[in-house]
DNA sequence: TGTTTTTGATAAAACCTTTTATCTCCTATA
DNA sequence: TATAGGAGATAAAAGGTTTTATCAAAAACA
């Protein structure tokens, strides 16, 4: 005598209490092919009671659909990754799809391992995030049978790519300075070599006019506040506002002004980039910046990766999904 | 006629190139039952020029070993459940186990959700992650027939669960203050009600002799700030060191003795928690702060649900991990 | 030479579902 | 009345693997 509890109960379970067949019980419970309503009623009910839930696995080798995909990221520390992964995650689970998460370090050798892994799971489909957008995909990718999504990284050209619209949101940050009625704009952003601070740059260039300053260096609180230090070391016109690449740069300029008595936003409004509020709540003033919409992102990708997965079509290209502004005190 | 890369290469199809019996290709490749050395190698050949892999949803179907497992967090933004992640999966990887990802938001309904929806994938177990210790993890939890391990969370008495050990934290961090020479410290922290914060506070009472004193707050930098504005505006003798319960407290308190021309380390020394290199790099002078090794965490949990899920037996209990000190500037 | 072991290989069952093809009743139509 | 058609149910196949039981041939033994 075992107990009732012991094992899971399958379809079988499930047809034997009703005294139904297999096939019976298994279209009366996905509601397909002709059935009485009374029978399949029944089978629902006693299904309902056996507490019987349909073994994925079993379902997945004959439908050829796991339910799961991957997603692949390439850094731990996931201040980038882990709103884009909420996002993704939340769109899936609302369609019985679960998420495998594969950190690869950055490591190809640990990206391939991934991936097969991946693919021995049958998973629907692959998204690619990146902490970066001009950061190579492993070349795995590229030749799978299954769809795959880029999320914040560039595909080939034929895939589909999700991107925050990085020149709007430059945009609406020079605009929202304007408005204000700031003139004298300085941009201070971290390297030249990211795809997304050439593109923020050149969105601001266009609007700032004469004035228009872009200094490249490096993404950290200290860069702010060593550029800070070259502006005002220098005898040119003093800025009316600033445009940081990132908040924590714009952290580091903030702090540099203060420690200058520069008051802000009066003498000086301070935009930021991230909305990564661990900073941006966190400056004083607190810091009006660009969100990115990370977890929207993720929604989106997720949606593009269910419908590829079913075999719906999606224009190739790099879908630009527009930031929004955050006015807090700094501007 | 249809190309070679049309679809998965099944043992079927090893079997029929190496001219052996399905039975045969599978033991030639799991390297079990009798084999001649020739046709194994002969069949490991084959297998590996045809590019086969196995579906691992047949194999888990049989098995009853899916090769993968679950991970439950409550917390999207994932400054500490990210690097638990990451020390989770670098585990798992080496053992060819993969790592489904579920986001709760603290829900009650998603996490049952999300549970179901691992069990009916039949993963070998499940690790329970949270933000605080002292969080309650959902219910559904603690009846399944699959081992859970709860990482920075408290399970029933009868479960293992892997902590930082905040009391040693704090301990190594006040001594390492003493023996700098300090003997007024004083102890900046957060919320009472996280158990975390009352067992660093009190492995700090117990060496901080008379001038010995708790402060209670939040966990915010705001909170770091207003704390020193309150030990500056009392008559009482003032601290020539601080420990701090986070990082991010440790800045405000940092920024808040710099406004005041106090200098770090020399007249107060100050110490953090947490290691979250964005905030304690970035403070000046940069922080010398308490790191949970929250990856070798990871790994420990990742080490114990394989081991569970293999039938070994683990000591039910609460492991607790001991902490480091990363010395940097500020003390 | 006849019998028992050992070796190597295989057929078939099993895992749990879904789906196709079949089958049995009934009812409606000619 | 004979036949066609439809409703409802079912047996069986399929999916890809592992494992048990079986089998044939070769080797070892008496």
């Amino acid at each position: 005598m075992t107990s009732p509890d012991d094992k899971r109960r399958t379809i079988r379970d499930v047809a034997k209490a009703a005294g139904v067949s297999i096939s019976t019980a298994s279209n009366a419970l996905n509601g397909i092919g002709r059935t009485n309503a009374e029978t399949r009623e029944k089978v629902k009910r006693i299904a309902d009671e056996l507490g019987f839930r349909p073994n994925a696995l079993a379902r997945g080798l004959l439908t050829k659909r796991s339910h799961a995909i991957g997603m692949l990221t390439n850094d731990t520390y996931g201040r980038l990754t882990l709103p884009m992964a909420a996002g993704v995650s939340e769109i899936l689970v609302d369609h019985g799809v679960s998420l495998f998460l594969c950190a690869t370090n950055n490591d190809p050798r640990l990206a391939k391992l991934h991936i097969d892994a991946l693919l021995d799971r049958q998973v629907d489909g692959i998204i690619f995030t990146a902490t970066r957008i001009d950061l190579e995909p492993p070349p795995e990718l590229l030749k799978l049978r299954i769809p795959v999504i880029y999320a914040f990284a560039q595909g080939p050209s034929d895939s589909v790519s999700f991107h925050p619209d990085d020149a709007q949101g430059a945009r609406i940050a020079v605009q929202h300075l304007q408005t204000l009625g700031r003139s004298r704009i300085l941009h201070i952003t971290g390297e030249q070599n990211y795809l997304a601070a050439r593109i923020r740059a050149d969105a601001y260039r266009e609007l700032a006019g004469s004035y228009g300053q872009v200094m490249f260096g490096e993404w950290s609180e200290e860069w702010g506040h060593s550029a800070i230090d070259a502006v005002y070391s220098r005898s040119a016109p003093k800025p009316d506002a600033i445009f940081c690449g990132s908040d924590e740069i714009a952290r580091g300029v903030i702090d540099a002004l203060r420690d200058r008595g520069i008051s802000i936003p009066d003498d000086v409004a301070v935009v930021g980039f991230d909305n990564w509020e661990v900073v941006s709540r966190q400056t004083r003033p607190p810091l009006t910046t660009i969100d990115m919409e990370l977890k929207e992102l993720g929604h989106r990708a997720g949606l593009a990766i269910l419908g590829l997965s079913r075999g719906e079509k999606f224009e190739p290209g790099v879908v630009r999904l527009p930031c929004s502004l955050v006015a807090r005190g700094s501007a």
